[in-house]
RNA sequence: UCCUCGGUAGCUCAAUGGUAGAGCGGCCGGCUGUUAACCGGCGGGUUGUAGGUUCGAAUCCUGCCCGAGGAGCCA
């Protein structure tokens, strides 16, 4: 009897009686003879129908089935190498199970605000969803090894209260008739997660009101967090190089299909393991005036900055100890010289920027307190945080990756928006 | 917010002040090995929008709208 399969495991079926259930992703008409190319998520099969070979009606439902329909077909998987993919089926029987209307994507080149208007229909295609696929084994990569590592998930709220930082780039929303907004980072409260189970991580969406207008911007974006009670500055890039590597090693390893349907070069993936290449803030300033990219000193990095950063080192590169100044009030100072900071970024190479920012946060409660007022923070809306400080503080280190541009870089994309479901930008958020 | 480029058929584009076109998709017909097939036929337009210059504007000028790339911004 005929079983239901799916096209990834079509290998393991030769000779099979099968069924597919999927949907017409493109065809070939040459009369008596159907090239069907069915797609079912996990791939994308020719299947043959032969006029005399399936019922009459069969043979005219496939002669009329257009892009996009829903069908189900039946027949024997074989391997031919004038297939696409090396497989194929030769049909024994076919069902139209929705006939569908003209399909606005052909299978070629468009422009992306066309495909953005259709993007609940653009994800069926097989770059898309191979896209999509990374994206899931990426996630699935990253809480395996934080939850293989002793860190415990404790997510965190999406609604806050205040306005941390400054209001221009927080969303506002209307919290029962109280001003609220949609987080920017739940690292303040990994700090009080850190210290209830030692080492944590968030992992869920953020949002961020900025006015970017790059292939490295989204305002709705997803962050891992991981946050360490009693790790310094050291042990948070070591952590940070560990988990990077673990992701990238582990989607070359799982997603081969995926990465060769994106035409994406694995070589430069194939170096990315620890050690990373470490950049003390100085001599990035040195080095980056050698290359002709002048930068102060004291100044944070642009865009070409990253750039350059990322096109001299064949991996990941962690830039330490920024300038105080230029980093989050929450930054611990070095001890040796307070006007740097113990903050690290992680730059990722061939040109996808910074992919990491973390650092070791104050654990002092008058250097918090001090800072807070440095930077005109409301105290009162701090209050919670500080108690961190009075009740058990102890020396501790976090980092945030960012999903999207990790996937972007591991994808090799030009635009961060292909990695998403459904991105939301500057200027979009239909569909 | 700034800079640059763009907006013509469902899509991708052409027409460089003088009759708005092609390819693809769709529809009809043909083909037993196609790979974004091929061959023949058929439909498809308020040239983003509002003004201006001109005998005549898709084309030149101005405002506005929308988009793209970049900058700024971005724990």
């Amino acid at each position: 009897m005929a079983l239901p399969i799916r096209i990834c495991d079509a290998a393991k079926h030769v000779g099979d009686e099968v069924i597919l259930r999927g949907w017409l992703y493109g065809r070939t008409d040459k009369g008596r003879l159907q090239f069907l190319l069915v797609r079912d998520g996990t791939g994308v099969m020719q299947a043959v129908v032969l006029e005399g070979s399936v019922p009459p009606e069969a043979f005219a439902a496939a002669r009329r089935v257009s892009q996009e329909s829903s069908l189900i077909v039946c027949g024997m998987v074989r391997q031919d190498r004038r297939a696409p993919g090396g497989y194929e089926l030769a049909v024994s029987n076919l069902e139209i199970v929705q006939l569908a209307q003209e399909y606005p994507i052909q299978p070629k080149e468009h422009g992306v605000d066309f495909l953005m208007d259709w993007r609940h229909l653009w994800i069926r295609s097989p770059r898309q969803a191979a896209i999509l696929r990374v994206r899931a084994h990426i996630i699935r990569a990253i809480r395996n090894w934080l939850d293989e590592h002793g860190f415990v998930n404790a997510d965190t709220p999406i609604i806050t209260p205040s306005a941390c930082e400054g209001t221009t780039t927080l969303f506002p929303i209307d919290y029962f008739g109280a001003p609220a907004y949609l987080t920017q980072s739940g690292q303040l409260y990994n700090e009080a997660t850190a210290m209830a189970l030692g080492k944590v991580y968030a992992f869920g969406p953020t949002f961020r009101a900025e006015k970017s207008k790059t292939r490295r911007h989204l305002t709705e974006f997803w962050m891992v967090e991981p946050e360490m009670a009693y790790a310094d500055l050291e042990e948070n890039m070591r952590v940070a190089e560990e988990l990077v590597s673990h992701v990238v090693q582990s989607t070359l390893q799982h997603c081969q299909r995926e990465l060769q349907e994106l035409e994406r070069d694995t070589k430069p993936l194939e170096r990315v393991c620890p050690p990373f290449p470490r950049l003390h803030y100085d001599e990035a300033v040195r080095l980056l005036n050698e290359w002709g990219v002048p930068l102060e000193w004291g100044d944070d990095f642009g865009a070409p900055h990253e750039t350059a950063i990322g096109e001299h080192f064949d991996k990941p590169v962690l830039v330490h100890r920024y300038p105080a100044k230029v980093k989050a009030f929450y930054m611990q100072p070095d001890p040796d010289r307070p006007e740097l900071s113990l903050s690290v970024d992680m730059i990722a190479p061939e040109g996808y920027g910074e992919i990491v920012g973390g650092g070791q946060r104050i654990h002092d409660l008058a250097l918090l307190e001090r800072r807070l007022q440095e930077h005109g923070l409301p105290r009162e809306a701090y209050e919670w945080y500080l108690d961190l400080r009075r009740y058990g503080s102890v020396p501790h280190s976090g980092f945030g990756l960012g999903l999207e541009r990790t996937v972007a870089w591991i994808c090799g994309l030009q635009h961060i928006r292909e990695t998403i479901p459904f991105p939301r930008t500057l200027g979009r958020v239909w569909p």
